[in-house]
RNA sequence: GCCCUGAUAGUGUAGUGGAUAUCACGUAGGAUUGCGGAUCCUAUUACCCGGGUUCAAGUCCCGGUCAGGGCACCA
């Protein structure tokens, strides 16, 4: 709603410049106000027209104010200083508002655009762990903002199946005494045995080589039973990393698995497309020294078998072939690589992908490290997010039955997490610590609990027949500011949901969740609504209020209950 | 050494070059016979340092300091 209003507020401002005959201005910068009596919507173009005018911002804004001729739902416009004030109707505005909030309010015109995102993409060398919810959380969040904007979205999880860790996985499991207990998640099985690979390599030199020799032998012959091993440890593995992200609702539309690139050739045909740009000695590789990047990028071991980046350059082909946009969500330690992708990819024609980095989330003694055991997994997260969360609900709902209060706990313990993740921006590194991350009581709870309030009561007031009415005869005159404000920010919504898909960022719609919950508790508070004479009316705001919480969480991933 | 990020109240954090810098936690007080107190109100305290650009800098540029990451025939 506020894109439209801007849209509306532009549009009078540049007919006023018109009217006034000087030149088009080309980025008419508008902003809130920093208090209600000061309008709605600001514009500080007074400013941009200075050196235009040769005069002062204030003259320049009054000789504006005078012209203009505000549009419906703009009542009027009022020069203060140098800035022009718009001032809506509110009676006009709060019906077109309350009238746009549907159940699934916040999702946008299809753009007909087609966006492969990867996110997650952790190898499978073992469990997740709180290092890659990171990326998990940020991309499946993204997806669903994106799908909300519009877009039509695939994701993708980029299975890394031919590297070493997997060999050296396969490696164990052919030399090491180790059975993989079937009682455990595989994927956590399957870390263990990585971390005693790691401890007989640093013993034993000779395992290297060994290594070597499986990835060559599974690269270049493929005998059937070892691809059945490699394969066999990564489908585990993979049941595994399913299991724990669908319980924190991250999903995938596709599992990419890189050793398709080496089978149906395409690595091959880049190599020979990037024939004219290539370098060998020991080894075949992209001087990028004329790109101001220094350090070359080698496509192929000396022993002629391809590297990570190399199928990773196939698989962007691929996406690029496949889709109008790639998005990939990367840990910050890709930059390089990436940007020499980047590069190999315009050599070969496809679409350079936008990539979304993130910083680390660490340990307080240190990074996290598959290799050496050092990690808290997904699963210990969620299940410490769980308890945390059950005992808090025995405290408060002693009377709520077993399975009910399980569904609960679990709905805020997830929630929980994919908002303490969520809600900041990605560039921050994170210390990890239990209590921050499972701070519930004040955190992603909260924003629930607005929910469940808003739920009981419109259940308390039998509001479902109530809520029929036609809007335009609701009486909208004499609303109080907590009103307002619960309204206005209603109507913020669609265009938070724009901007984060634009600037493909998710934390914004975190920190509007958080706004939404707090405007719409002050209401709840000091605000009466059921046998009040305004009750049609305020039933009305209570029930946009908790679609709007509901759709902004579910972009996060985060379910809201109606009850906890 | 070179490259990339980050630095904002006690803590964590938001902030498209624009008016009085956001939110949460913490701390100290306070509120409510109402629709659920996981609530609300009040107080508290901040833009790392030094230059520059601009009518206007937390935001842009240059130089420092501190922290994290990268600079593999790893992924």
């Amino acid at each position: 709603m506020y894109r439209i209003l801007e849209k509306n507020a532009r549009k009078s401002v540049i007919e006023a410049l018109d009217s006034l005959k000087w030149e088009k201005i080309r980025d008419i910068k508008f902003e809130q106000p920093p208090d209600p009596s000061m309008g709605d919507l600001a514009t500080s173009v007074a400013f941009q027209l200075v050196s235009q005018q040769k005069s002062s911002p204030v003259d320049i804004a009054n000789q504006i104010k005078d012209v203009l001729k505000v549009k419906s739902p703009f009542k009027k416009v009022e020069s203060v200083g140098p800035y022009l004030n718009f001032y809506l109707d509110y009676e006009t505005f709060f019906k077109l508002v309350l009238k746009s909030v549907h159940e699934n309010y916040g999702s946008l015109q299809d753009r007909n655009t087609k966006v492969i995102l990867e996110h997650t993409s952790a190898n499978p060398n073992g469990p997740l762990h709180i290092g890659h919810i990171r990326n998990a959380i940020i991309g499946d969040s993204l997806a669903r903002i994106l799908r909300a904007a519009g877009f039509q979205v695939e994701t993708q999880y980029y299975v890394n199946d031919m590297g070493r860790q997997i060999a050296m996985i396969v490696w164990g499991l052919q030399n090491l005494d180790y059975h993989l207990d079937t009682d455990e998640k595989a994927d956590v099985e399957i870390g263990k045995l990585y971390f005693k690979v790691n401890q007989e390599l640093k013993e034993n030199s000779d395992v290297k080589n060994q290594v070597n020799t499986i990835l060559r032998i599974y690269e270049e012959k493929n005998p059937e039973e070892l691809e059945f091993l490699f394969k066999s440890v990564v489908r585990k593995c993979l049941e595994g990393i399913k299991e724990t992200s669908q319980r924190l609702q991250i999903t995938h539309d596709r599992f990419v698995w890189e050793s398709q690139f080496i089978r149906d050739g395409s690595v091959d045909k880049i190599l020979e497309n990037l024939k004219d740009h290539t370098s060998q000695n020991d080894v075949l590789y992209l001087d990028f020294s004329d790109y101001g990047i220094e350090k070359e990028l080698i496509l192929t071991r000396s022993d002629g078998t391809s590297l990570y980046t190399t199928r990773d350059l196939a698989y962007h082909l691929q996406k690029s072939e496949q889709s109008d946009w790639v998005v990939d969500v990367l840990g910050s330690d890709h930059k390089l690589a990436i940007d020499q992708l980047k590069i190999a990819l315009e050599l070969l024609g496809g679409k350079k992908p936008e990539v979304i980095f993130y910083e680390f989330i660490t340990l307080p003694e240190g990074s996290m490290s598959t290799r050496k055991g050092v990690f808290i997994s997904v699963d210990q997260l969620m299940d410490e997010a769980f308890r945390r969360a059950q005992s808090e609900l025995k405290d408060r709902r002693p009377e709520l039955n077993e399975s009910l209060s399980k569904e609960i706990a679990e709905i805020i313990g997830i929630g929980a997490i994919r908002y303490f993740i969520a809600r900041l921006s990605p560039e921050k590194h994170l210390v990890f610590k239990w209590d921050e991350a499972l701070s519930f009581e004040k955190g992603c709870a909260s924003i629930q609990y607005a929910h469940a309030r808003a739920c009981k009561l419109l259940e308390k007031a039998s509001a479902t027949g109530k809520l029929s009415v036609e809007i335009d005869t609701l009486d909208f005159s004499e609303l109080n500011t907590l009103e307002i404000d619960l309204i206005k920010n209603i109507a913020k919504f669609t265009s938070i949901v724009e901007n984060s898909a634009r600037d493909l960022r998710v934390h914004p719609i975190a920190q509007y969740a958080m706004e939404m919950a707090g405007t719409f508790n002050k209401f709840y508070k000091s605000v009466q609504v059921i046998g009040s004479d305004k009750e049609i009316l305020r039933l009305l705001l209570v029930d946009k209020s908790r679609i709007t919480i509901k759709n902004c969480l579910n972009l996060l991933g985060i379910d809201a209950p109606n009850s906890m």
